[in-house]
DNA sequence: GTCTATACGTAGATAGAC
DNA sequence: GTCTATCTACGTATAGAC
């Protein structure tokens, strides 16, 4: 009887999602190795066993989660190089989405910070984080310098710029993981921003101390 | 006989030390949940019973390897307060001061990052955390708002300010993790501080799309 | 003060019932 | 497909020898 077989696919692809979910949660906040997989069972609602059912172990779970929140950063960017007008105004609002996004769900960007800094350098997740990393930074890069080519930002090393925004990103969705912190003012994207205006001229760069 | 017991504290005080090194070492990697007493033991080239010889638990090492890299970046912005000059040039110094400190010994700054990211809300570390950064937050907030009475930088909220350059400093030392990475153009301070520096004027405010 | 050996608990992973 | 029960491994913390 295969009747049911679509129905079952269905909810198979519903208590994966579901897990998933789950997993992106906790691992976000706890890392790796403090999250158990009761943790994971308890916040999809389902029994322990279940999880097991759907991947392999603990660290298959985790690799999915963590390739899933780079894919999405990814794609941000690569769309962000694709679109029309000014190279600007897409940075601009490619960097204000981000921003958004992790203020918005910051576990996908907490997992890929975990991933970052907790796992072993050459284990299976460090050397997917470099792989994406790598493409992200390159789209960013290519970004700067149109925006650099229209004169909307100082000609600096773009590079240096896209990987200063990247960590300034992470740096600030640090800041998502508590919830007390003490006067908490976020800055805004037009801060965040500044640095990459080209200035008409700096003429104190002679007194520089020791 | 009490001939031996200066001999023996300068003893206790050593392997302490020697103990609290190769905490430091392995937590600023590994993170709390992920160290084994064995790697410390084995980092310190001593005994796995001896750590706690001189530690209670796994958690009062973390805890003071933690607040001893929180006073002294804690330290260092209120001797830049203290010191005599140009509000400008002290911050410009301190955060160099705090840059290059990073790249020479990141492990202070990551195991900051690991209790900050991996330690639940609440939780002992937690608050450790949040009251040590309270302090740096308030000094560097103080000291931009000098260098702003200075006309040295741009008229922005200063608690802002101090916000994102602390957590630029932040995502800057999660790169200190990886080997490997791609093409690793680290910024220059000067790059760092540009978004402080004083505009001219900015006329393009008026066509920012949606 | 320093070590090795052991007791205990816990969490990952599997087996088998429903 | 989903659950509960169990096996197993490992790591914390302690006890006791040197």
């Amino acid at each position: 009887m295969p009747r049911s077989s679509r129905q079952n696919q269905r909810i198979k692809d519903e208590r994966r999602e579901q897990i998933m979910q789950a997993g992106l949660k906790v691992f976000a906040r706890k890392g790796l190795a403090a999250t158990k997989i009761s943790d994971i069972a308890a916040a999809a609602n389902l029994s322990y066993g279940l999880v097991y059912h759907y991947f392999r172990d603990k660290d298959e779970l985790y690799l999915a989660l963590v390739e899933r929140a780079l894919q999405g950063t990814l794609h941000l960017t690569a769309v962000a190089l694709e679109q029309p007008g000014a190279a600007w105004e897409r940075l601009r609002s490619l960097y204000a989405e981000m921003i958004a996004g992790m203020r918005a769900t910051p576990e996908y960007y907490l997992i890929i910070l975990q991933a970052q800094v907790s796992e072993p350098p050459g284990s299976a997740v460090h050397t997917l984080v470099g792989r994406y990393s790598e493409g992200i930074w390159t789209n960013l890069t290519t970004l700067i310098r149109q925006a650099q080519d229209e004169g909307e930002v100082e000609a600096i090393d773009a590079g240096e710029l896209a990987f200063t925004l990247l960590a300034t990103l992470q740096g600030l969705s640090i800041s998502q993981t508590v919830d007390n912190q003490i006067p908490r003012i976020f800055p805004s994207v037009e801060t965040l921003l500044r640095f990459l205006r080209p200035s008409i001229s700096h003429d104190e760069d002679s007194h520089h101390a020791d």
